[in-house]
DNA sequence: CGCCTTATTTCATGACGTGATTTAACTTCC
DNA sequence: GGAAGTTAAATCACGTCATGAAATAAGGCG
């Protein structure tokens, strides 16, 4: 259900194409005169003023008073109209499900979370706790499901788009899940939801919400790289999210970066993954360390490293999150050299807590393994972003939906001609 | 002078889209009739019949005898004028210059070589032979320089694209050199040329020929690795070559596959280079072995394997080319899962000899390094163009502008209006 | 209150793609 | 050999579009 071209040929199509730039243009920058959506987009004074009354007349944009004024006509502001819609963002996390619901402007108006047990990732239990998420709030935010635009859900693991998407979950026992058709058929005895879905990978979708609203705002070619538990990577390119001819690209942290080295849970030896993902570092120190989650036990480690000289295990733990910089920099280099991407965004709650103190050294160790050209034109920073992020990049599904320029979704705006 | 984005969004441009994708149909399927085109590229009967009859009058197109009949009024067939305009193709190699002249179908008409000393890249020297061979090559074929529509250079080494196109090569010495502005000011007593210029990685022309004429035809997402003297690679997504933000793209070769490994030609450690670059393999073997150059001693120690147990060397040559096999098929993986495309091709002289036998051996080492799901989706094959793929490719960059609706080029073209 | 300045809309024009309709160019059958 | 049949291509009339120019709107300034 999410990807759809469509003709590019007729007249009717260019008109689709300069709605869709002129939305664009005023999502990411509003507020806007006409005058300076004219020069944003390249369009003509006159094709912005036909544009615009058209998607007044849906109920996709208003205006927003006028401002200004230096002698002339004051200009009248134009913005999204954050009330013609509403999206929601599922994040189908290892140990919850969290369901957003936002308007337009990605303004949430309700949340749900549902803990999952992180040994059992039960089909069953996860397309419950989306479903129920997705009444839960509905109701909460009294939002009507007809205004609905459609539902984002970031997953963990590999979505083959197709006529239904499939998940692929090769670390954690998914193999080939029809998630939208049992989305749609339902569970127990909740309904299935006739909403329009978007599944996406859970990477995919926090690169696009730091692409939208982080770090990565007016990238063009860049490269979001995720370390938690797991180590992903959401490529962006020429503005979008690249996903590759069966929509798998971005599998990072399988990348061998130590030919016949440690074993990875994906089976493989000297993955990426297998150094500078959580479980990775945790298992490289090997002793005990407090804490119950490998979260907890990371930022210990990361504590112990900062302590003084002759602190028990800091020297350990100094070293390996130096060797971890280094791993996660040669990784990085190897994104630098074969994408030359303008940005390099690391993130993900490992990478955020490595990112705090060991980001120059990181820095360091990608521009020693990268070549001297591609490496000056990439900036190597850390996500704006917080753990919301994956939902929220989902719920921008929709939405680009929208801007590119579907016609007007399920929501019941009102239409006028002339 | 080889980026120009032309606007999108007046009618007249969604005019030359469709003369555009009218073009490319028929250049990779002619000879095509009219109704054939018109299912071809989803444009109507009518449009077809206006585009070609443009078409016709610049003399881009022709028509080529009608055919078939079975019963009706016979097609006509349409192919493209393959003397509306000439390109030429420069192959600046490591060894060598390279200069040859096609018509608009490719065509060879003339060539021209000159050798380069292989350890000395004076600019001056190659700025010269470029000019040389292309004044040999119009000579040699007749053809007006008027009549060309550009020039495509394929370089070793990184090329910025921007106002004048800048080559740096870092492992043999060039900085920022300004090909581009040299070849329009002239060696010597040569005059520069006035003709337009493409220049590009030649490793990305190498990849764009196999991709229009070799094993890459019709791919949308697909990866050809070189494997010479050096590694690198041309990253084809959406059907055309990839080249990021500084168009540096695909510098695959130096991919740390093992951190802290083998010391690399570019100053940092581990690279893929280094272990599967011809150098990196015969270094690896470490003895002595028959040949002048790299290409006969790889040969040598490949026909050193093939030798029956007991040939003194053969064990050892074995090992180093099944560790070869292994170390590129895992840096093949890190292609698969990062980007995810249909199709890898390898080629490069040292990566042609290898493939002859090692093929299996590289395809199972990918597969173990890569994930199921994106594996399973991809293709590994062997280049199909010679040694001249280089200069073909960069000879296509000047088609590539024609067919994307460039107003016929510098070719004095009759133009007739009704 | 009239003039100036700037923003937006309106208008007339020229292009374009397309479905329907003609015309063109063969084959086949009587 | 001529009429009917069949398929390909061209033409036509229409609706849509973007646009420059001109008109209109909306405020400031003297």
């Amino acid at each position: 259900m999410a990807s759809m071209e469509r003709r590019r040929g007729t007249v009717r199509d260019l008109r689709r194409d300069n709605r869709s730039v002129l939305l664009w243009a005023l999502y990411f920058n509003q507020p806007l005169s006409r005058q300076e959506l004219s020069r944003a987009t390249g369009l003509s004074p006159a094709s912005v003023s036909n544009v615009t009354r058209d998607l007044i007349g849906e109920g996709v944009i208003e205006e927003a008073g006028s401002v200004d004024s230096d002698g002339g006509r004051p200009r009248v502001l134009l913005r999204m109209n954050p009330d013609h819609g509403y999206v929601i963002g599922v994040d189908v996390g290892e140990t919850r499900i969290r369901v957003e619901l936002f308007d337009l402007m990605m303004a949430v108006r309700a949340t749900a979370d549902y803990p999952l047990n992180p040994h059992d990732h039960g089909v069953g239990e996860v397309v419950d706790g989306i479903l129920t998420g997705l009444a839960t709030v509905l109701a909460g935010s009294g939002v009507d499901a007809a205004d609905v635009l459609g539902v984002g859900i970031g997953v963990p693991g590999v979505v083959e788009q197709g006529a239904e998407a499939l998940v692929h979950g090769q670390t954690y026992g998914w193999d080939a899940v029809p998630l939208e058709r049992l989305l749609r058929a339902g569970a127990d005895r909740r309904a299935g939801t006739p909403l329009p879905l978007y599944i996406d990978n859970g990477a995919k979708t926090m690169g696009q919400a730091e692409l939208w609203f982080g770090a990565g705002r007016g990238a063009q070619n860049a490269v979001i790289a995720l370390v938690g538990s797991g180590v992903g990577a959401s490529i962006i390119s020429g503005g979008s999210t690249y996903r590759g001819s069966t929509s798998s690209a971005g599998e990072w942290g399988h990348t061998t970066i130590m030919v016949g080295g440690r074993t990875c849970r994906c089976g493989a030896s000297g993955c990426l993954e297998a150094y500078v993902g959580a479980e990775g570092i945790l298992d490289r120190y090997g002793r005990p360390l407090p804490g119950d989650d490998q979260e907890s036990a990371l930022a210990a480690l990361i504590d112990l490293a900062g302590r003084e000289q002759g602190t028990h295990g800091a020297e350990a733990a100094r070293a390996v999150l130096d060797d971890t910089a280094r791993y996660l920099g040669a990784g990085i280099a190897g994104l630098i050299n074969l994408l030359n991407p303008e940005r390099i965004i690391l993130g993900g709650w490992a990478g955020l807590l490595l990112g705090e103190r060991w980001l120059p050294a990181i820095r360091e160790a990608a521009r020693l393994h990268s070549l001297r050209q591609p490496f000056a034109g990439t900036s190597i920073e850390l996500c704006r972003l917080g753990p919301d992020a994956v939902a929220l990049g989902a719920a921008t599904l929709p939405v680009e939906r929208l801007l590119n320029g579907a016609v007007s979704g399920a929501a019941g705006s009102s239409r006028s001609a002339g």
